[in-house]
DNA sequence: AAGGTTTGCGGCAAGGATTGCAGAAATATT
DNA sequence: AATATTTCTGCAATCCTTGCCGCAAACCTT
């Protein structure tokens, strides 16, 4: 059992090789009894064409390197639906790759992918990356590079966000006007610009609103879930509790929805809570959560289609899209 | 701006591209000094080894192809990222296709991993497969396949999957002992046999518990949100309503108790609810769904580990795994 | 000093598919 | 009949890397 190719049905047919390469590209030059019968040869011996030839012929492997931290966090889990819908319509496969928040893994990852040579890399950086030669290195290669979700100001590329300023400030800004006094913020990892950014756009709220800072609202949380946990016991036991909480994650934000109810906290009486992301699970809690929702499809598509449009038109300039992020307003308010 | 390759390096180095081929790779037959040079100017032009021209050479791409029906679903969200994980420490990257249960879809995606001559390929197939030529396809190349939690016994191969049928078996042989009289099921499409596997628990579990079989307590249920709820709806609105249902998925349990909670009926008292998967996010319902858990990460683990057993062993016989699954007792029952 | 061994490197082929160019065969033209 | 034109097919190069064979120079042995 050997493989099948193009010199299998050309020794059988008695032909050259080139004949029947352009026989089943349908090549004009080709008479039709010879495509007959290279078609059924083909057909019969279930050839299919070596990508890999192909790829390494036209220097390009039309497939599309995906790096993010983690797959099952649900922002990704949709977007990567939305980029495997558009790059299958282009004729391109995904490569996707984890880092599971880890930059030695990151900068691996991405130098695996350059090494398969992908058409391009779409990115969202690790929690624990703070240092960007691969991804300059992404770029010196002429490789369409896009970042999404988490981006990264350092590096000067096509880019799909929210505006996390702007969409952490609306939050805050609705539970001002609902009269909550103590709002807190609960934090990603420090080194997420985009967690910096939520807390930027907390902060701008606050103070237009005549609040005065207060650091022991902000509580930088980590994502394992041991972690998170002890500190939203912390926050919620503290004796000057807040009345309400703006979450970097619905993650965050479903775990201090449910510690605050089985403290006998009531929501949203006692307590408001908003996430980030809205987590289709938001409405089956009790009460439904409210947050911050990304168009995480079409954040995937976006993606996608950026990177075909530095693929088909290379000196296009570099395009920033910032999506339309929306307060989700559920019970939890 | 050109592909950087061993040419590149061999010619400004004045030497032949074999040696820099050999002191890239730490050949003893290169002198140091050679090397030293190799690897300095390999460094400082950033030269990333073709992986195409390898792969082309060893016929085989270091990649598994992953086809599912929905990245989203719970059950692949974890499971992939145990592939990952494995197929990562053996050097290996994942090409993951998405059928959205289109048989296809499936078989084009089947095509064309072929085409990128994959090493091996995990499986689960769609809702609406009932043909399988193009996995015996995959086997007449003899590439691995295995197919993992939706089985199908036309295709003899590896196999990651729960025993379906007692799974069903001793979830409803729990409502039995709890007192439980009119137990339904809300099954899955109709094709896919993991649902009929289940469903045959039930009633086995159900003869051997003295009830007659009674067919009003058995519904397929689509797997789209609004078919979904149209079925539920029925299914509770029903004068004889179920005291108890035994759903193919968590994501139709957890709707059927949100909805159940809204038409005022208590849960548990009124109605129990078992679901299966054991989504994360069961336990922030209220009351908590209970589960059929499947250990989905080790699924995706062990089926890239067949691959690679059969990968390295070609004559090694198919295996099937059959891991333990876990009724999951929470609130709903 | 003559022969043998080691060291270091280059050349060639293979892996599969595509493609421009050239050439052969068949047909048409004068 | 000789030339021109069309129609079809094959050769060889290319993409990049690796493995095998072989060759030259330098070293060591007797």
């Amino acid at each position: 059992m050997e493989e099948i190719t193009l010199k299998t049905i050309a020794t059988q047919l008695g032909i050259s090789i080139s004949t029947v390469s352009r026989a089943l590209r349908n090549h004009p030059d080709i008479k039709d009894s010879t495509k007959q019968a290279v078609f059924e040869l083909a057909e019969q011996l279930e050839y299919e064409p070596n990508q890999l030839a192909f790829q390494l012929l036209n220097r390009r492997s039309n497939t599309i390197g995906v790096v993010v931290p983690k797959i099952t966090y649900s922002l990704y889990a949709q977007a990567i639906p939305g980029m495997v819908d558009v790059s299958e319509r282009y004729g391109y496969q995904l490569l996707i790759c984890q880092t599971d928040d880890s930059y030695e893994k990151e900068v691996r990852q991405v130098q695996s992918l350059l090494s398969s040579r992908v058409s391009g890399i779409i990115l969202s950086v690790s929690a624990s990356t703070t240092q960007f030669d691969h991804l300059r290195k992404i770029q010196s290669k002429n490789v369409p590079l896009v970042l999404f979700n988490r981006d990264c100001e350092e590096i000067n590329c096509s880019k799909v966000t929210i505006d996390n300023h702007k969409a952490a400030f609306e939050a805050v800004t609705v539970l001002i006007r609902q009269g909550r006094k103590r709002i807190a913020y609960l934090g990603g990892p420090t080194d997420l610009q985009i967690s910096q950014k939520r807390l930027e756009g907390y902060q701008q709220a606050l103070k237009e609103g005549g609040f005065s800072p207060d650091d022991a609202l902000i509580n930088m949380v980590s994502l394992e879930k041991e972690a998170m946990l002890a500190t939203l016991n912390a926050v919620l036991d503290s004796p000057e509790k807040p009345d309400a909480i703006l979450a970097y994650s619905d993650q965050i934000a479903q775990w201090a929805l449910v510690m605050a109810k089985r403290k006998g906290i009531r929501i949203p009486e006692e307590l408001a809570i908003i996430g980030f992301y809205n987590e289709p699970t938001n409405e089956l809690l009790d009460p439904p959560l409210s947050s911050v929702s990304q168009p995480a499809f079409e954040m995937g598509v976006r993606a996608v289609e950026l990177i075909f449009s530095e693929l088909t038109n290379s000196r296009a300039a570099f395009e920033r899209v910032v999506l339309e992020s929306k307060l989700i307003v559920r019970g939890s308010i």
